[in-house]
DNA sequence: CGGTCCGCTTTTACAAGCGGACCGGTGCGGTAAT
């Protein structure tokens, strides 16, 4: 079969790396043939493309399954077919309730059906939240759209429980790994949830995931036994670049004139609110049509930024982080960050944001390694010792008690309560059982809270390597696309010819020969401090291995060798 | 961690330098106040 290259699927449990081929002449053509036409007489489309049709004879043969694709590429079809070839309705979790409404009208229009697709969430009303929970009742509704945080209220889950779905869907499924720990700490609990509702078919959707990301995401899921499905991640028409600056004033200026300079439109990341909004007034000044898009705008005001730059009354968009799920515009020109991002993971999806079209785009990473202060800022905190405390001695019944119980008996709030027990859970202190949370053995507060304080800690070691890994493609003197490559699992690529290292030759100087040791990408290996970790990339004179406790660390191959440091798991 | 702002000091400034305080991202859901 053609069209299959650049594909991998892996099977087997996340430790397993078997990589296999995808195989073409499958068995199940009943299956193909029956989505290929779902996909014609429903929905219009054509025809199939290789890693979509994989993934939904993978779902429907009820396997789950992680599909890390492109943006544009057509995850969302893979769950629209899947979900029409099974019984029972899907339950799409999806983390923004603009992408869930989105969604549920894209589905009414394609399908003519406004009982379809349903919504539940807190920006609906009460009746409007009524009439989609008698659709999926009814099973006219195919699909309900939901937020993490509703799938942690008893009454959603009864009812998700009495309609029987089909498949869950977790869409935009990075959030997981790169929410779950502090910002949104529902999204850590919904493999229990999942779990809850009888483990249907669990189908995981993101455009971003390098290997640590993809084995949290399926870890987390609870995903049983999963067919890991990997696109191609290179974007060859971007060509990348990365200035750095001694000053800030400095820095601030460089970016100005090149946005200025550039093609329109585009898009330019900042980290801070205020910056968004005192960038967006400069370059108005200097003749672009341009505005500041953050999470403190007024919901409607965000709305019709977005819809002015989808439209193409924009220039440029001068955004914090907030700005980027649901913008499929194809031919937005270039992405410029004016400060560095938390990890590569954040950085490369930003910046896939441009060049959609497959026309060249740019982008360009203003570096000062003094940026690197408030990303650490952001990647430190604490745990809150005095909720620990409340909640370990609410626990100390040693009865099992549901959330919403623990909640009232600890005083802490429904929100806090959540983060407390993943962290808990995490220390292996707590338990989360069919009806309710209970501790594993009597732990003493000191106890509870040195165990949670060292989650937290690694939790911050992870996020500082990862932030180690950003830090080291702005100031690699390798080809930037190799950086990335093999950041995202992609080994043994070559210079890319449309990069700022290539174009000065330095990544040719620095093109390591290939490597020999007996080391390769995607192996698990064993550290004698470290423990557990994946080999991430092999070069000349050092590797690169994620362990789960102390993150990204890159060891001298000499040294790893002379002392036998790493032995195969 | 780094920047900015404010107020204090200082061989009395149409000023400058310093130290401390404070701030900084992503969104859900529910509640309180109009």
């Amino acid at each position: 079969m053609n069209g299959c290259e650049g594909w991998v699927a892996s099977a087997g449990h996340i430790l397993g790396g078997t990589v296999l081929k995808v195989n073409g002449s499958s068995h199940s053509t009943d299956v193909r043939e029956r989505a290929a036409e779902v996909a014609r007489t429903v929905f219009g489309w054509p025809s199939l493309r290789p890693g979509q049709a994989e993934a939904v004879e993978a779902v429907v043969e009820g396997q789950d399954l992680l599909a890390v694709m492109a943006t544009g590429y057509g995850k969302s079809a893979i769950y629209q077919i899947a979900a029409h070839l099974l019984e029972g309705p899907a339950v799409v979790v999806s983390p923004l309730i603009a992408l869930q409404a989105d969604q549920v009208r894209h589905l009414a229009e394609r399908t003519h059906d406004d009982e379809e697709a349903v919504a539940v969430n807190s920006s609906q009303s009460a009746s409007a939240n009524r009439a989609a929970w008698e659709s999926v009742a009814s099973g006219a509704a195919e699909f309900v759209f939901l937020a993490p945080e509703q799938l942690a209220k008893e009454e959603v889950l009864e009812r998700l429980e009495q309609a029987r779905p089909g498949l869950v869907v977790v869409d935009e499924a990075h959030c997981v790994s790169a929410w779950g720990h502090d910002f949104r700490p529902d999204y850590l609990r919904l493999g229990a949830a999942i779990e809850r509702l009888g483990h249907p078919r669990v189908l995981a959707l993101t455009a971003t995931g390098s290997a640590p990301v993809r084995d949290e995401i399926v870890e987390r899921l609870g995903m049983r036994s999963p067919r890991i499905i990997v696109g191609g991640f290179d974007r060859p028409n971007i060509r990348l670049a990365v200035r750095r600056h001694e000053h800030d004033h400095e820095k601030e200026q460089a970016v100005l004139e090149q946005v200025v300079g550039l093609e329109q439109p585009g898009l330019l990341y900042v980290a801070t609110r205020g910056d968004t909004e005192r960038l967006a007034d400069v370059l108005s000044e200097r003749g672009l049509r341009a505005a500041a898009y953050h999470g403190g705008l007024k919901a409607g005001e965000r709305r019709e930024v977005h819809r002015r730059f989808s439209d193409g009354e924009l220039d440029v968009a001068v955004a914090t982080s907030a700005f980027g799920m649901g913008i499929d515009k194809a031919d937005v020109r270039y992405v410029v960050h004016a400060d560095i991002t938390d990890s590569v993971d954040s950085y490369y999806q930003e910046v896939g944001r441009c060049g959609r079209d497959g026309e060249p785009a740019t982008a360009t990473l203003h570096y000062r390694q003094e940026d690197l202060g408030l990303r650490r800022f952001f990647a430190g905190g604490k745990a809150d010792h005095a909720r620990v405390r409340s909640v370990t001695s609410a626990l100390s019944t040693g009865r099992p008690t549901p959330a919403g119980d623990l909640a009232e008996s600890s005083g802490v709030s429904a929100r806090a309560l959540t983060g407390v027990l993943n962290l808990l859970i995490e220390a292996e202190l707590v338990r989360e059982e069919a009806d309710g949370f209970t501790l594993v053995r009597k732990v003493a507060d000191a106890e509870a809270i040195r165990a949670v304080d060292e989650v937290v800690d690694r939790r911050t070691r992870i996020d500082e390597s990862r932030l180690a890994m950003v830090r080291g493609f702005a100031e690699t003197l390798r080809c930037r696309r190799q950086y990335l490559l093999e950041y995202f699992g992609d080994a043994g690529t070559e210079p890319c010819g449309n990069c700022d290292t290539c174009e000065s030759g330095s990544a040719y100087e620095h093109d390591d020969e290939d490597a020999t040791s007996g080391f390769r990408v995607d192996e698990r290996v064993e550290h004698p401090e470290w423990g557990e970790g994946r080999v991430m990339s092999v070069e000349d004179d050092r590797l690169t291995v994620f362990f789960e406790s102390v993150g990204y660390k890159v060891l001298s191959r000499e040294l790893v060798e002379e002392k036998g440091l790493l032995a195969p798991e």
